[in-house]
DNA sequence: ATAATTGTATTGTTATATCGATACAATAAA
DNA sequence: TTTATTGTATCGATATAACAATACAATTAT
């Protein structure tokens, strides 16, 4: 039983969530290379949702190329891959790094105070991670 | 002339972008308490969107507190306010901060790697804040 | 006062995103 | 081979974004 959980009013897309919620799941280790994902009916049925946005969310991952399918049999996570490079990742990052610190600008915090966040964020995601691969 | 550039092709909703772009200028000191803002109409032609867009994005940032408006006379920055407290940042931050580390430990960065950009990107809005003042 | 400038309000149209409902197709299991 | 399970394809309903046109209201400039 996967641990998802949606938020159906904060605006933000189901299937984005979705996405965003097992991408998590991969980074923290509780979904590792070969792991079979929940059929479409069975996720859908867990988060309350349409089945269809299951199948939105697992088509992006597959598109990412995160994901695979096999019609009938199920949905697995691929074998790790390092398909990015330096410059991709700046390209596609750095857009919403700016975004998050002209936000945080805005409301008064320091650029000492944002970093501060974010490394606050990420080593939150590294502690997780020890402890998913130790389940 | 404020410098504000529109990508009409991205997905990102126009009046989400000209916000974006008007919180940008302030922290950087392009825009400070008092200046006046291009009227709606003038903005609307000098971008080639709709006045109906920038009607949008002027109210969204009024509704924040960032500006405020007077009928037949213009639209101008608020006084500077810090009316967020910490808590207040951090639930409002910390989602988005953590949705930005997982996209970038997905595509393989490490945490060093994030906080490093994510402080570049800062340093870069500072250096920009220095420039714009200068001005 | 009068005219020009500025923001406001209203209404409608069109395109797209999102989500839902249902029938279909391929594989696996019995 | 038959049945169950799984992913796929398609259509429709609803909400939102964006554009457009128009009339209105308050302030400023003359």
């Amino acid at each position: 039983m996967l641990h998802i959980r949606l938020n159906q009013s904060d605006g933000i897309p189901l299937y984005l969530q979705l996405l965003g919620q097992i991408k998590r799941l991969m980074v923290t280790g509780r979904l590792g290379t070969g792991d079979e994902l929940p059929p479409v009916r069975v996720l859908a049925q867990q988060l309350l949702v349409n089945p269809s946005t299951v199948v939105r969310a697992y088509h992006e991952l597959e598109l990412a190329g995160l994901i695979y399918k096999r019609r009938g049999a199920g949905t697995y996570v691929s074998e790790c891959r390092k398909p990015y490079s330096d410059a991709e990742c700046q390209k596609i990052l750095m857009p919403r790094a700016d975004a998050l610190v002209v936000e945080a600008k805005q409301m008064g915090l320091s650029t000492e105070q944002i970093v501060s966040l974010v490394a606050e964020s990420a080593t939150r995601l590294e502690h997780m991670e020890k402890k998913g691969r130790a389940e």
